[in-house]
DNA sequence: GCGACAG
DNA sequence: ATCTTGTCGC
């Protein structure tokens, strides 16, 4: 599709002429069966990158298989560019995996991007599948804050346009933030990531996705 | 110029 | 993201 070796400025022209690719109409509307997070961790000292995908059953939470990928990372960490840097290692763990999830979680955002076009797209579209991302943090908008109660939700804007919604998933505990990624409705993407995160903050998907390259990196 | 800034 | 132990609170 693209060259992943590009330079900020290439890899910004490419985020503008990817966005016009991503769609919010789902894919299918059957029950989700199999969710899968995606995340990645990096070592400070050897530039070396981890990242995993790992599949659950939708309705156990169980896994149910694990996609694995290492790489030396080459693109630097910027803001609005993490795909550049994330998204080859985790392309190469999606392709580890036998079987495909019916969502992919990401651990950052997706149209609440300053060009609409975050991880979670870039992911999404490359891969043509459906994607939402679910950050811990803002990059670019302003919301008020939710109700405490967890399923609490107030939507993410910048400059008068929706791009994501603050999600309570735990009563009393700080939102996360998602946004699409591709193929998937806000509400949707909403509902989902409250259906996997029955404890903690962070949704299941991601967690053991999270766990999953710790493990890698010590060991 | 100053502050913000996914992971 | 990563460097890092205990500790306060539900």
């Amino acid at each position: 599709m693209h060259d992943w070796d590009v330079g900020t400025e290439e890899a910004e022209e490419i985020q503008r002429e990817l966005r016009q690719h991503v769609l919010d109409t789902p894919l299918d509307d059957g029950a989700l069966e199999r969710v899968a997070g995606a995340d990645v961790s990096f070592d400070r000292g050897s530039d070396d990158l981890y990242a995993a995908i790992v599949v659950l059953d939708a309705e156990c939470l169980d896994v149910v298989e694990t996609g694995r990928a290492r790489m030396e990372a080459v693109f630097p960490y910027v803001p609005g560019l993490l795909s550049f840097r994330e998204a080859p290692a985790l392309i190469d763990a999606w392709h580890d995996l036998q079987t495909e999830p019916d969502l992919l979680v990401c651990d950052g955002h997706g149209r609440a991007h300053p060009r609409r076009f975050g991880l979670a797209c870039h992911l999404g579209v490359w891969l043509d599948h459906p994607t939402i991302g679910c950050a811990k943090n803002v990059l670019v908008g302003d919301c008020r804050a939710p109700a405490p109660e967890k399923g609490a939700h107030a939507p993410l804007r910048d400059d008068d346009e929706v791009i994501g919604r603050a999600v309570r998933t735990r009563d009393e505990i700080n939102p996360v933030f998602v946004s699409i990624g591709h193929r998937v409705s806000l509400e949707t993407a909403t509902r989902h990531v409250l259906e996997v995160s029955p404890t903690y903050k962070i949704p299941e998907p991601i967690r053991a996705a999270h766990a999953e390259v710790n493990d890698m990196r010590s060991s």
